[in-house]
DNA sequence: GGTTTAGCCTAA
DNA sequence: TTAGTTAGGCTAAACC
């Protein structure tokens, strides 16, 4: 593939902001409903039955403790006056957005809130897409007029198109930073960056009155080169108090089919409204369809007619005028069917969900694919002016997980489970009594509080508003695009700070693969003495800054030749015989990128220490996580070869160099370590991948252990350029060598008590086997790890065999899942099989592309498939289909069981897998107490998130 | 019945 | 219009 060159930022033909398009402001502006006092919906005609509503709000808040919850408390603080020639309009901007109405031409407009709490909408003016090209030969400065005139009378937006150059050029004309998307590249230019903070100065903005185009209180014309843009560091490093809304709804289905938009009704809708830095939300509520008996510290608005609901929540939405819209599954799930429900009800106007007047919120079908992430088919619904984060797609992007249900990751983040209201009985309660239908509310306010408090412990909404401000993009980005934009953002600032252009390749990927990392050849065992880990600090980031790799640095050997470069003062050869210039010469912008970004986590860190406040402390742990990835990211992005600027020579030169230090780190340990030179044993590497090592150094005393491992550490990273560090990290103690990539073991970092049991590859981290196994597995390496007690490992064993074998295991702990990763499979596949049975018998509820799909092995004929023996743990559970037990001691058991205990007991291990304790009789049904037990608490249903039917 | 391949998930 | 990398163990199906 060829390398991308990056050209010099010397001005071109077109001139940056050159106007092709007719002038923002030159438009008509279009006739907009000045805004009543309550907002747009003192125009609608579902006003007066939405004044009752309040009016039985503030009853009803009066009863409650939670008074501070009434409906006075719905709209944001009260406007200051703001004075245009005097006062400066200061926010934080949480997204910037290219939508182009009809006719506007390109327009860009920015949302944020002020530190008061006031909602802000900038409108920027004059700032029009512009890209490079190369001088075309014989070009000179007097042709761009009339080079001008030509594009300007192009058919269409024929300026964006490059196919028009090569029309007039003849030969192929390269661009130029042409594929940057709008609002990114006027984010680049103005040093905005994702969530920072933004001053207009007095007299630098028009304030709108009569031409308002949205609910946001101040709503302001600016020139797009007219404000400052805040670093966000120091005091601007603050969060503005968003507000955030947390909701779910509740649909009525019919018995055992998934709820359909055009069938069945919105029953509930609970919300939970939190300003960002406080712990509890101010507002609680929950519109309920019909009567609802009152609810402690919640407001019930009751409506009887359905669409009337619908309407009066959109305007509660609109009065509450979050800046941030989450809950689980609304991407996928709520957001489409409310919309849909409305467009079925022709609930007029459901849809004003935005903060532009007028403009509707439109469900439009995705599709994201990675390697990385898989694929997955989803929605989006976008709310104008509000980010949205969908805490299930934030979980399936951030957490390895076997379920990602609510229940499910409520349980392992939350430690709780959700309150449960079976499915199949939903309706029933909606059609029983206001007692009934006040359960009902329960389980949804509850399901509304959750995804608040998931984001709230996970730390979600910092962690990526930090994350958006390390890497420049767009908040809204981290949950919708992949991980190059991030990188790509990043280094387009950089490359356009220090005078270069970033050239826009044609993207045809390759198919080439390069040559990864090491992994040394494992002397495979049990080790009941020490072992030494050191390992390569940030490897590839460090060898991208020792050798000065970078786009801007590659040389060919034409150009050596040509200059008459020097080797090794004016350019290096890597190990993969591609040849760079010297840091000296010239720094690349890839190795200054990561410096920054390691300095800036340094410092971050740094605070972190000093910090006592736990608010502050939250940013500062959030931006150094960040700095950390981002640093690692840098790597797999120039070797991302169907990316935006695959370089492969940098990429595989960085594996070059990683696998010549790992290889020089083994020789030298065991060169120096050794008892010709006069050392008690010489010592082994036993083990090592891409970065690490593991080291044998004989001594059975720990300390002498780690003394050894951080001697040899330094010894070694005094053997290669800075920053390169080899660092002794832990030790292992005993040591459970089962293959490449798999192991387990006791963690050492001081020599007083282990920190922990450290298991990497093996079946108690992965999430493809049955519970069943990795408990098994994790308690056994316990039992021998820690307790050095074989016997009782194998005696545990042994009972659990024989638990299994008389049914006496719960069937959750039985269940599979498998990813569907696909769309079209060669071969027949357990979990495959069954998604697809699944879909004939209720598609709205059968696994999607990229779920988790939950599987059990029943009994079936004799040498049956494991595929034709799959089946839904509840569809086993509801006709009483016997579990294949036998499936799960040979197929899941038996051999991660054989590959722990092998090593440590030799051929007795066997022993395990035969003997009396599997020749129990086994009883044919499955038994029911432990099993609904396991219904009720972890099987949900992905879309509505509702228990399903157990077999009371 | 042994070998190859597809697919999943993890290590780093 | 969009998508981070390679190495590698292990299981079950497919193949011969």
């Amino acid at each position: 593939m060829a390398s991308p060159s990056f050209k010099e930022n010397v001005p071109l033909s077109p001139p940056k902001k050159e106007t092709y398009k007719p002038d923002l402001d030159s438009q008509p502006a279009a006739k907009r409903r000045k805004l009543g006092p309550s907002g747009p919906a003192s125009s609608q005609p579902t006003q007066s039955s939405f004044a009752d509503v309040l009016a039985r709000l503030k009853e009803d808040a009066e009863e409650t403790q939670d008074a501070e919850g009434g409906a006075d408390c719905w709209a944001r603080p009260a406007l200051p006056e703001i004075d245009e020639r005097r006062d400066p309009i200061i926010f934080q901007q949480i997204d910037a957005e290219d939508k182009t109405e009809q006719g506007d031409g390109s327009a860009l407009r920015m949302f944020g809130v002020t530190e008061g709490g006031n909602s802000v909408l900038m409108h920027i003016t004059d700032f029009l897409p512009y890209f490079y090209i190369a001088v075309p030969r014989g070009f000179m400065n007097t042709d761009t007029t009339a080079f001008r005139d030509y594009l300007n009378n192009l058919d269409g937006d024929g300026a964006r198109g490059e196919c028009q150059f090569n029309n007039l050029f003849r030969d192929v004309v390269d661009t130029y930073e042409s594929n940057v998307p709008y609002a990114l590249r006027f984010m680049i230019d103005t040093k905005v960056v994702g969530m920072n903070w933004i001053e207009v100065p007095a007299g630098k903005y028009k304030l709108l009155k009569e031409g308002k185009r949205s609910h946001c209180q101040i709503e302001i014309n600016v020139r797009w080169d007219q404000f400052i843009s805040h670093a966000p560091e120091g005091n601007w490093s603050k969060i503005a108090p968003l507000r955030i809304l947390s909701f779910d709804i509740e649909c009525a289905g019919r018995k055992g089919i998934f709820p359909e938009a055009n069938i069945d009704p919105v029953i509930q809708i609970a919300n939970m409204v939190t300003r960002q830095g406080e712990s509890k939300p101010f507002i609680r509520n929950v519109f309920t369809l019909n009567t609802c008996s009152h609810i402690v510290g919640s407001q019930v608005l009751s409506f009887d007619d359905e669409a009337k609901m619908l309407q009066a929540w959109r305007d509660f939405v609109n009065e509450v005028d979050p800046d941030v819209v989450i809950g689980y599954n609304i991407s996928n799930f709520d957001l489409p069917y409310l919309t849909e429900r409305a467009h079925a009800l022709k609930a007029k106007n459901f849809a004003l969900l935005g903060r532009m007047a007028n403009v509707k919120a439109v469900t439009k079908d995705t599709h994201f694919s990675s390697k990385a992430f898989g694929q997955r088919d989803s929605k989006e619904t976008a709310l104008d002016g509000r980010l949205q984060v969908d805490i299930l797609q934030y979980m399936q992007r951030e957490h390895k997980l076997r379920s990602y249900t609510l229940n499910s990751v409520c349980a392992q983040f939350l430690g709780e489970q959700k309150e449960d209201v079976h499915h199949s009985i939903i309706t029933e309660l909606q059609n029983g009594t206001p007692e009934s239908r006040r359960r009902l509310a329960v389980y949804c306010l509850k399901d509304a509080y959750l995804p608040q408090r998931l984001m709230d412990k996970l730390m979600c909404f910092i962690n990526y508003t930090e994350m958006a401000r390390v890497t420049g993009v767009p908040f809204n980005y981290l949950l919708s695009r992949g991980q190059s934009i991030k990188v790509l953002s990043q280094l387009f600032r950089k490359a356009n700070e220090d005078g270069y252009l970033v050239p826009t390749l044609k993207g045809e990927g390759s198919d080439e693969q390069y040559e990864g990392a090491t992994v040394i050849e494992p002397r495979r065992g049990y080790y009941n003495v020490p072992i030494a880990t050191l390992d390569f600090s940030s490897l590839y980031p460090s060898i991208m800054m020792a050798h000065n790799l970078c786009y801007t640095t590659l040389l060919d050997k034409t150009t050596i030749d040509r200059l008459n470069l020097v080797k090794d003062v004016d350019y290096i050869r890597s190990p993969n015989n591609d040849f760079f210039v010297t840091s000296g010469k010239r720094k690349g912008l890839l190795p200054t990128i990561l410096e920054d970004l390691i300095g800036a986590r340094k410092r971050a860190k740094a605070d972190l220490k000093k910090e006592t406040d736990p608010f502050k402390r939250a940013v500062l742990d959030g931006r150094q996580l960040a700095l950390k990835i981002s640093a690692n990211s840098v790597y797999g992005f120039t070797g991302a070869t169907i990316g935006k600027l695959p370089c492969l020579a940098i990429s595989s030169s960085v594996t070059a160099y990683g696998r010549q230090m790992i290889e020089k780190t083994k020789q030298e340990v065991e060169a120096e370590y050794c008892i010709a030179n006069g050392h008690l044993h010489d010592a082994e590497v036993i083990y090592g991948d891409t970065d690490s090592v593991m080291v044998k150094f004989g001594p059975t005393d720990l300390r002498e252990v780690m003394a050894l491992g951080s001697q040899a550490a330094d010894l070694v990273t005094a053997k290669f350029i800075k920053p390169i560090k080899l660092e002794f990290e832990k030790v292992y103690f005993p040591y459970l060598l089962i293959n490449k990539k798999r192991y387990a073991g006791l963690y050492w970092t001081k020599p007083e008590k282990y920190d922990k049991m450290d298991t990497k590859g093996i079946e108690t981290v992965r999430r493809d086997n049955c519970r069943l196994v990795s408990t098994v597995i994790s308690t056994c390496l316990n039992k021998l790890l820690i307790d050095r007690d074989v016997k009782g490992a194998e005696e545990y064993t042994k009972q659990i065999i024989s638990d299994l074998l008389q049914n006496k295991v719960d069937m959750s702990q039985l269940v599979i899942t498998k990813a569907l990763a696909k769309t079209d499979y060669a071969g027949k596949q357990a979990h495959v099989e069954l998604a697809e049975r699944m879909k004939q018998r209720d598609a709205g509820s059968a696994p999607a592309l990229g779920d988790r799909v939950a599987y059990v092995i029943i009994k079936g004929v004799k040498g049956a498939a494991a595929y034709e023996k799959s089946e839904d743990p509840i569809y086993a559970l509801e006709n009483n289909m016997p579990i294949d037990t036998k499936y799960y001691l040979e197929n899941q058991l038996s051999n991660p069981l054989m590959r722990i205990f092998e090593p440590i007991m030799g051929e007795k291990a066997s022993s395990l897998l035969s003997g009396d304790h599997t020749r129990s009789i086994q009883i044919a049904t499955p038994t029911v107490g432990g099993l609904m037990k396991f219904a009720v608490k972890t099987v949900t249903c992905m879309g509505c998130k509702n228990a399903f039917e157990s077999n009371q």
